[in-house]
DNA sequence: ATCCCGCCATGCTCTCGCGGCATGGCTGGC
DNA sequence: GCCAGCCATGCCGCGAGAGCATGGCGGGAT
């Protein structure tokens, strides 16, 4: 009952001849012959009656008839499922990702990705990364970008790390600010300005872990979005720090410099896939797009890397 | 993609183990190894993520899972199917018989054929020879219970005769008849007698092809049905002719003299089938019924057999 | 009527697939 | 730190299966 006897005797059912469908197989008569008489052996019934003139499904053969090329079909359905998923026509990809990353890193992978391979249902879960690292564990998600401060490591042997970018914390002043110029500024020359924070939580959150603990910047205003931060900074209303992977296209109206280094601890991008698990071809292949889309910001991919260039207009 | 690979395939994911899925299958560690490894080469994917505690599906591999399960499942209903066909626990078997066997002869045969197989699709249709032998050779009958005159040999080529019974003329008188002791009787002691007709054309197509052609009964009574004809002669309302296979059961009121060979030229009753055609196990099974009813009736199976002596009541 | 041709079955040979045996690498638990 | 269990792989032997050749058989053409 191997598929490759069906396949010889649904061509001989078809053809009503041996030798016709020896022919059509590029097998001789004899391999034919045998495969049908192995076929009938192992089933039991007569397959076919031997007329003169060629051959004649019998009432078992036409039983047995259905059922292999219902076999042979579902065979090759499968093959071409599996095809899809290789050939990422088919499949879904599923994405976590760390609040900043969400703003342009990972939606224009998501993108380049979706017209590149329509057919592959997409899905994308924010979360910090305790969560992701959990989702990942657990199933849930088949690739999570996080990040990490140089100084924790996040060295789990449980997960296996593609290095994307480094996420540099950017200084956004008005075009008329003294420093405007700079393309690098160090935390103390900022001492005397107004920070515009987002919500205290989230600078708590964002900013704690990477500025020294002895920074206390003078923040005025409470601005909960990027969007309204950089107006309230493009107004001249003071200076807001921001992370690189959160500006979306080069603003015209401020500057975005760079914090020197040592001022910040910078935090690495990361995809992380579960170590020891295969990686889906749609994973594979969404790094690529990971990467160029990484790329495409303009950030340094090592912390050695060249200026701040934001990435183009959306 | 062969079904080996998948049943091994399938335990493999059943077990979340190859060591324990070769267990169960009877084979080696390595063998099951190899059987997955292959697979993977053959799909061009991973179907199973290799964990230190054993393996465990991935995607890919489920995606193959589920057509694995159907194929495996399409090929045991395939099996099945075929082993009821051949078991009679299923198919059907299609019965043609001229109008004498379908009083007893075949409606027997039928009935045992079915207690013994109930799943078998019986269906019975008369008709006469060369009709059946039509159906026959047009693939709508599988079986023909036929009758040929001894000097009409039917030796056609194309069927396979099975010979069943020799139909024998008999003489129904009443039991207060001359002749009521014989056990045969010649044509011409019954000259004087008044025969009891079937219908004028039943007795033109019946008797006037076993008959001399030189006999002319005296006709007094037409009765078209055989219960009728019998009825009339345990009257005493004259003598009627009978084919043995017309004969139900021994009526108690009458004789049923045979008629000697001479006058009557015996006519040989056939099971055919398409030569060269396989029998299916039904058809194969049937004659076998076919044949124990035939001796039932207690008529000679060769010309040369012991007298008459009508089957049991049903 | 005879010959020929096309069809299917089968004995023989060889090759490759596949299973068993053994070993080696790796990881988690006592 | 050792051991036990799991999977991968080199090696070997056997059997399934394909090709080659032949033979039987029946139908159609000459």
């Amino acid at each position: 009952m191997q598929p490759h006897a069906l396949q010889v005797f649904r061509a001989v059912a078809e053809h009503g001849s041996i030798t016709a469908a020896a022919r059509t197989l590029r097998y001789t008569q004899s391999a034919v012959s045998r495969q049908i008489a192995a076929l009938e052996a192992e089933t039991g019934a007569i397959l076919f009656d031997r007329l003169p003139r060629g051959v004649a499904l019998t009432e078992q053969g036409r039983c047995l008839l259905g059922h292999a090329e219902a076999v042979l079909d579902r065979l090759d359905a499968a093959r071409r499922d599996l095809a899809a998923l290789r050939e990422l026509t088919a499949g879904r990809l599923r994405v976590g990702a760390f609040p900043t990353a969400v703003a342009a890193l990972v939606p224009r992978a998501l993108a380049t990705f979706r017209s590149a391979h329509p057919g592959v249902a997409l899905s994308l879960v924010e979360g910090l990364t305790p969560g992701l690292l959990e989702r990942l564990l657990a199933g849930d998600a088949d690739v999570a970008v996080l990040s990490a401060a140089s100084d924790q490591p996040l060295d789990d042997e449980r997960f296996d790390l593609h290095h994307l970018v480094d996420e540099v914390l950017l200084v956004a002043v008005p075009r008329t600010h003294r420093l405007a110029h700079r393309r690098t500024v160090r935390l103390r020359e900022l001492a005397d300005d107004a920070f515009i924070a987002g919500s205290a939580d989230a600078e708590k959150t964002l900013l704690r872990a990477t500025l020294p603990a002895d920074f206390r910047p003078r923040i005025d205003i409470v601005a909960a979005e990027w969007t309204g931060k950089l107006g309230c900074v493009a107004a001249g209303l003071g200076v807001a720090l921001i992370p690189a992977l959160a500006v979306r296209a080069a603003p015209p109206d401020l500057a975005l410099l760079r914090l020197h280094p040592d001022d910040a601890s910078v935090r690495r991008v990361f995809a992380a896939t579960v170590a020891g698990r295969s990686r889906p071809p749609a994973v594979h292949r969404f790094l690529d797009h990971l990467d160029t889309a990484a790329a495409g910001l303009g950030l340094p991919d090592h912390p050695s890397g060249s200026g701040v260039t934001p990435g183009n207009t959306n």
